[in-house]
DNA sequence: ATGAAAGCGCTAACAG
DNA sequence: CTGTTAGCGCTTTCAT
């Protein structure tokens, strides 16, 4: 309706009596470079605040081919881990002027193939990206053409571009080898989508923390295929049936383990006493649960600040892509919810 | 490095032999309209797939005055509340062809106007906005120039512009209700940030809650000033120290609760045997902590998803604005976190 | 110390 | 059925 043209460079060149070049200047700070002398400068100035000037990025991003902005796309917002990423990149960005386009690519690949295109298409100055596929082929691919960008949660080992992620094989190491040290020998591992980095080294951690107690690890208790809520449920339920239940659970993400509790609940059993748990990512509710849960906590907020730096110093400095890999510490954190057990017969086989 | 230039309509028109309007038309699937032959179609069309064309929505932009970006600018990416809804708008608007741009205001108001100047300079075709500004005066300033927008979860009765929340004073009439039914007298109400019209309207539910029930509301019980953790922790660290502690809480969010199960733990104490308590905000884990929690439910998605139709309906029509206020019901979840007690002393006051 | 002119990549009259 | 031209708002040589 009262759609007031926004004041361009022209509307106040001309109300200043100058060229559109001078305004420009001025604006672009360039005013002492250029010469400019102080009263056209004062009398540019006041008459931007005056009209309102501000100016059109649209514009100023197809001139000289920055836009300002940087993609972010993550499999799911939802997830705490994800939103509090998303929540300091967005502040770091903003605080280097940048400004954020999201994109949730709903842990599908097409959608985030979708989402990196659209990027693209936008004229991103880089990008950071949690990628759900199985592979880099498309990341290699924007990387091939020099776009900045740094890889966070998930890496890929052929995929020549700076990545953060957490230290997941550690953590799971410390995990399940907490587990092991209070006695548990049937182990669970809730594992989340198959063929990603934080997935195949938290089972690698699983794995090896077998291995180091010179204990066998049962296949059959490998299951799950998704970091959803649903895929720990399901399972879980599934091994409660079991005539053989496993005594305790590593859960490799919040959303399972919260599947997890649902199951456990619902079977009218209790978490410690029944089976134990102990699941990646420390919530705020961690410690108010029915039973406060044993987590791996990680470091959300420096992933993504450390993430959001590299990126930003690699659209500066318009380097050639180091494929540094930072790798960030978890901490395990230890409350109630794994119970100190006698190991019974299995452990024969295991004197160490 | 490799920095392979983008192939533009030009290089696509020079490689067929027409010219860049031609390609244009094509691109834009009005082909038919301008009735290009099928022959030079076809061509253009290859030629788009081979040499990997995708228009640069930046000149684009510039040309139609159209970005097909919205701004969604909340005060807290990491509140599940708001990410969730971030996650349906992403969405909705992604179905629709359009990108999200983001920004987390931090509960600021400066950050807030910061962000919609941003916005604006970025010519983002729409807005979806939560507030945090105790009135609509910046937000007013945008309706005037004609920026299509829309509200959410916080509304000013004096801003004409369509608004979608949830029934936050029916809410929290059910909760309070719920709990002077249960025979509670002294029901202390954690608010959040005051002069935010979810804020007020809960609290206003609080009050009328008592009003219905002949109970006076004892104000030195209306306290807190935040929607975050600390508040709740803060606040109720102070309550449980009075000689007269109440025998229930109120919780206005879900990060305000999340504060009081850390003050009542700290003190030794146990949600319901002690101390009862609703929350606003139904969360995944509400079931499942040490005493599982009644809460007061919204719908967040059903809100993000309103609120994306209303304005990409606002966009599209690009009809002057209905101040439409679409209000989405809440629903009381009872669990166990409130004992039913024998109300003393205060009730004699209250025959009804 | 400032202006004129060209052009970023695209679209939309207008002209055939 | 297709091409020419102009211009969105800005920056940047190149002049002067």
């Amino acid at each position: 309706m009262n759609k007031t043209k926004r004041s361009t460079i022209k509307t106040i060149a001309q109300h200043v009596g100058v060229s559109a070049s001078t305004v420009s200047r001025v604006m672009t700070g360039q005013a002492t470079d250029y010469r400019i002398s102080k009263d056209t400068e004062t009398a540019i100035r006041g008459a931007a605040v005056k009209l309102n000037y501000a100016p059109n990025q649209l514009a100023r991003g197809l001139r000289i081919k920055e836009t300002h902005t940087i993609g972010l796309v993550i499999p799911d917002i939802s997830n705490p881990f994800f939103a509090s990423i998303a929540k300091v990149v967005e502040m770091e960005a903003r605080k280097a002027g940048y400004s954020i386009i999201l994109c949730d690519s709903q842990e599908s690949t097409d959608m985030e193939i979708d989402s990196l295109r659209l990027l693209q298409n936008r004229n991103v100055d880089g990008l950071i990206i949690s990628s759900v596929g199985q592979d880099g082929k498309h990341l290699e691919r924007l990387h091939q053409q020099g776009i900045p960008m740094v890889v966070v949660d998930r890496s890929f080992p052929d995929l020549k571009c700076p990545s953060v992620v957490s230290d997941n094989y550690q953590g799971a190491l410390d995990a399940v080898s907490y587990l092991i040290q209070n006695g548990h020998r049937m182990i669970a591992c809730l594992q989340g989508l198959r063929h990603t980095s934080p997935n195949e080294d938290r089972v690698r951690g699983y794995r090896d923390a077998h291995q180091r107690h010179h204990l066998a690890v049962d296949e059959a208790l490998i299951v799950g295929d998704s970091f959803g809520e649903n895929s720990g449920y399901i399972e879980t339920k599934i091994l409660l049936k079991r005539v053989n239940r496993p005594t305790a659970i590593f859960a490799v993400s919040n959303l399972i383990s919260l599947g997890v509790l649902r199951a456990v609940a619902e079977e009218g059993l209790h978490i410690r006493n029944d089976i134990s748990i102990i699941s990646f990512d420390d919530q705020p509710y961690s410690n108010y649960l029915a039973t406060p849960m044993t987590t791996v906590a990680q470091q959300n907020s420096e992933i993504g600040k450390i993430a959001c730096k590299m990126l930003l110093e690699q659209i500066r400095t318009k380097k050639p892509f180091e494929a540094k890999a930072v790798v960030i510490p978890t901490k395990l954190i230890v409350r109630q919810s794994v119970k100190k057990i006698e190991p019974v017969s299995v452990d024969l086989i295991s004197q160490n």
